[in-house]
DNA sequence: TGTACATCAGTGAACGCGCGTTCACTGATGTAC
DNA sequence: TGTACATCAGTGAACGCGCGTTCACTGATGTAC
């Protein structure tokens, strides 16, 4: 709208937004600091006000990957409140929707392409707030009967695994959707999730919404 | 040893040891073609004469990474031949040693960076190769009552999926160690494992070797 | 066995490109008085 | 309310670099006769 040239007034959003398309459009690849400065419409020398360097913007476009995931699941979780297998069941589905909405996004965030984590504060923080979510939803389903008891931090670690690979395989196109003789995603992630709950689920329970 | 000048002899293998040397060396962002050629001692141009294109050296590279790979879950399931749990874990172990051992090979391998897989057809033959020991594997558990009944396409999708996606959490350093109290990556994959199993793993019966 | 020649598998100069980063600068803004 | 000035958040030229790829070339090799 407005085209101020100086005092662009929230940049440093507006830069990582920028990067944040340019990886829906353009794919990993084509993440440059000019590319994003040019997309925020602003001159390539212009994100060193707001970042040190590159690294500083890919750890913050990758920080706000991992918010929107949380985001995701936490609404799922939220949604069915008192359904523990439902909201694992939601939760996997947001993780998996999530990939495919967002590809390079997602494996900017979960590939890890932040290499010094502990110089980026911000992004462990949300990282552990995603896995205490996790944990939450492992606990909510052991006593549920849902998965099996032991200590919730390691069945945090094992659902997440199980979705978290599944969602990779998918996204790096590893999976070939001949193997699976007709099924939709979700029905494969459902059959997947099966082979760890203790109760047994029935895909025609869980149609997609 | 030899200095030949020209006609090297088996550049074309060599070049991809070299780019193979330079991702455990310097990581995935360091593989450059003229770089491959600098370490296989040749001109920058000279693996034009052997590949199209970085695409070409990259697939075969990919290609590489998979028969490793391959190889080393045919060999745990070769060593455990009448013990189709045993062949889970080991086979389960060996990918994940695999991935530790040659993290940037491990990745290239497996996370989609050949973009046109058709193009590639000894790409796509290895992954089938691969997939269908994971078949066998599943199919071998399933009549051991290791793992649950149902279509061994999908059984295997499934474990494929946790393992894999354990090993990547692991390799991209997203599981923090203090989350997962004082285990072994041994014993983390084996509760893993025993979440998709019908039958209890007791780890104390598989120790490292 | 000796020679002519086609083919193979290299060389090295050159191309244009986009990149991250630095630096001297300058216009806009907010504050003190 | 008006003005001086420090600070903030931009600009744009310039740097050196490594990259993928092309191209005219040439030395080594194998084969036909």
């Amino acid at each position: 709208m407005t085209a101020p040239k100086y005092h662009h007034g929230d940049l440093k959003n507006a830069l990582i937004q920028a990067g944040i398309d340019i990886l829906s459009e353009q794919g990993l690849n084509a993440l440059s600091l000019r590319k994003v400065a040019q997309r925020a419409g602003v001159s390539h020398s212009a994100p060193y006000a707001h970042f040190t360097d590159k690294q500083a913007l890919i750890a913050a476009i990758s920080t706000e990957g991992y918010r929107k995931l949380f985001d995701c699941l936490a609404a799922a979780v939220e949604q069915y409140r008192h359904d523990p297998l439902r909201q694992l069941i939601e939760a996997s589905w947001a993780y998996v929707q999530f990939a495919q909405r967002e590809p390079a996004h997602f494996k900017l965030t979960l590939s890890g392409v932040v290499e010094k984590e502990q110089e980026y504060p911000a992004f462990v923080e949300m990282t552990e707030k995603a896995f205490a979510l996790v944990v939450g939803l492992a606990q909510a389903c052991q006593q549920a009967g849902v998965l099996k008891p032991g200590p919730p931090n390691q069945m945090a670690v094992s659902v997440w695994s199980t979705v978290h690979g599944f969602t990779s395989l998918i996204l790096e196109g590893q999976i070939s959707s001949s193997l699976v003789d007709h099924l939709t995603l979700r029905e494969m992630l459902i059959f997947v999730l099966d082979q760890i709950t203790i109760v047994s689920i029935d895909p025609r329970s869980y149609p997609a919404t």
